[in-house]
DNA sequence: TTGAAAGCGCTAACAC
DNA sequence: GTGTTAGCGCTTTCAA
């Protein structure tokens, strides 16, 4: 924006103003800056040096108004959670800002409170806030899924639709399973044999996936998983109370855990009674969180391809936008594992 | 929305529909939702029925477009730190989104490339699709802050201007001078007399002034402070260092960090040497991170209050819309100290 | 290849 | 208290 004396800065230039300055009509500026294509060479370089000049840039409000599209993708935010090692969610949030952003959309972000899963959408959705949604939470199933297809809501899940396999909207997962096997291959390779999961209680979808790699990992290998597994909340204490137990009853030599939070809890065990991760028994957590990252010795850890999640959910999202009755894909991205001194 | 057979749900109701049903003008639908004080009390009745049984919510784009203004605040992502315990910066992007939304607004995040401070903003606002910025990453002085500045774009920053006191747009902070005094204090308390500080380099402004704390507070004491200092990046192993340095040639019984990470390299040092944190050596860290609340004895840290930031950057933006000319201030909060075992 | 007309859905200003 | 008129800035349709 060229500094105009005597007018506000506040007032930004318009189509028109670009017009009269280049001498066309406002529909030609339109189309120059829509459909470049359609201008004739000269008529192009007088029109784009004109919106140079003015520093134009097309108001969104009338754009969104016209199209009927916002280029918004909007986002709820979960709650955040103190105590626990998760920080899986504000890393996939930065990596949707940025390849949203090279599609063109831009991010809103809401929250709603967590007792209402429907709070927020309905009016973002009603508004025509938004051109499509994120959906992120669907630990135990996604209410919200069920009730944005029911409005033909146009949303992207990350996270599988477990309790509806039947669900005909695009998603786009993690293959916990593999991730949990990815762990327990390690530690066989590093000669472990009695393995230990500690992992989420029963009604966790997520939980009960990541708890089968394991499993059948040591049931290929004809290994014992009898009396060494724990389900329990996701807390650092729940951790630490069942890493206890399974010492005590199990004798195992090594853990994989559901989550970092879990494996942290094993940590406190260890250190409580001397013991040193990586070296008398090792430790396995999962998401790679910035403890696992920071902490000493340094937490093994599955980590989940966030970025590529994220270029998968715009990618489903634009083929969602631009073909409204396309049939719906599940995309599962495999993960890898961040190997440190706990194991 | 109620489901009207043979239309499509994609189509919203607009103001005309509810009008028609309540057998109204359509002005009167609008000042029903935006004055509803203007009504008679039983044609307002009438006119919420309308709406409640259409489903109608008012169309953003067209309530922008002609209110020029969109109720949305813009926030540039900083890039994720990984191996770091930074997660200040996630854990105020909640508290915004859940503060502006009881103020009316949403959270529009938007990224740019961390070498060009301006690229990002300048679209959203010539192109008039937010409101205000809100601005964080003011670290090393804030270039962002003079270029909006300049532009008049309304913007409230998170971050003292260190570099330019003469800076007139409103801004919140945090004392870091007083959360590291916290600490310091605390140390004292316990006893001890040769409490060490490991700092970020000196160009940071926000290193320097959490510094300033630790020594001040040792000075008034008549404590020593020289020898015991340290400026180093902010990464563990910058910490780890530092700390061994410090620790054989100073002889200190505590650590006051500018940061978790810092600690988190301390802890590193403390354990390669077989000493326990708390216990020989005090440790006390800044941010109070997930990992600080997770890890192994747990970390004592200063606690920056993000709710409290959120609620007072609102505010003043608020301010800021409502009287554009109106002096700007600024806001210092103070932060309090999470004390865990390392202490 | 360029221009004119119409209208997206809403609210500010004013008339009744 | 309620209705009428106009127009926010843009793009779609159609005519020149």
């Amino acid at each position: 924006m060229t500094r105009i004396p005597g007018r506000a800065l506040t007032v930004p230039p318009t189509l028109a103003d670009v017009a009269e300055r280049a001498g066309v009509s406002r529909q030609t500026v339109s189309n120059a800056v829509n459909n470049p294509e359609l201008l004739r060479a000269d008529t192009l370089v007088r029109v784009q040096e004109a919106i140079e000049e003015l520093g134009y840039s097309p108001n969104r409000a009338a754009r969104n108004l016209r199209t009927r599209s916002s280029h918004l993708i909007g986002l709820r935010m979960s709650p955040v959670q103190e105590f626990t090692a998760n920080a899986a969610a504000d890393r996939f949030v930065h990596s949707l800002v940025d390849t949203s952003r090279e599609a063109g959309y831009q991010v809103l972000l809401f929250s709603g409170d967590a007792t209402d899963p429907e709070s927020g959408y309905d009016d973002l959705l009603r508004s025509t806030a938004v051109d499509a949604f994120v959906v992120t939470d669907t630990y135990l199933g996604n209410p919200q899924a069920a009730w944005l297809r029911e409005r033909r809501a146009p949303f992207v899940a990350f996270g599988r639709p477990w309790d509806d396999p039947s669900a005909t909207h695009p998603w786009v997962d993690v293959d916990g399973a593999a991730g949990a096997e990815l762990a327990t291959r390690h530690l066989l390779d590093k000669g472990h044999t009695r393995i230990a999961w500690i992992g989420w209680r029963k009604d966790s979808f997520i939980g009960e996936d990541r708890r089968s790699g394991w499993s059948r990992t040591l049931k290929e290998r004809g290994l014992p998983t009898t009396g060494l597994a724990s389900r329990v909340e996701d807390t650092v204490n729940s951790g630490r109370e069942a890493s206890a137990v399974l010492l005590d009853e199990a004798l195992p030599t090594a853990f994989v855990c559901a989550s970092d939070t879990l494996a942290m809890g094993v940590m406190h065990t260890l250190a409580e009674r001397g013991m040193h991760a990586g070296e008398d028994v090792a430790v396995v957590g999962f998401d790679d969180s910035q403890t696992a990252q920071v902490m000493h010795p340094g937490l093994t850890s599955v980590r989940q391809p966030l970025e590529d999640v994220a270029i998968e959910v715009v990618s489903a999202l634009e083929g969602l936008l631009a073909h409204p009755r396309r049939i719906a894909e599940g995309k599962l991205l495999t993960p890898t594992l961040a190997v440190r001194r706990s194991s």
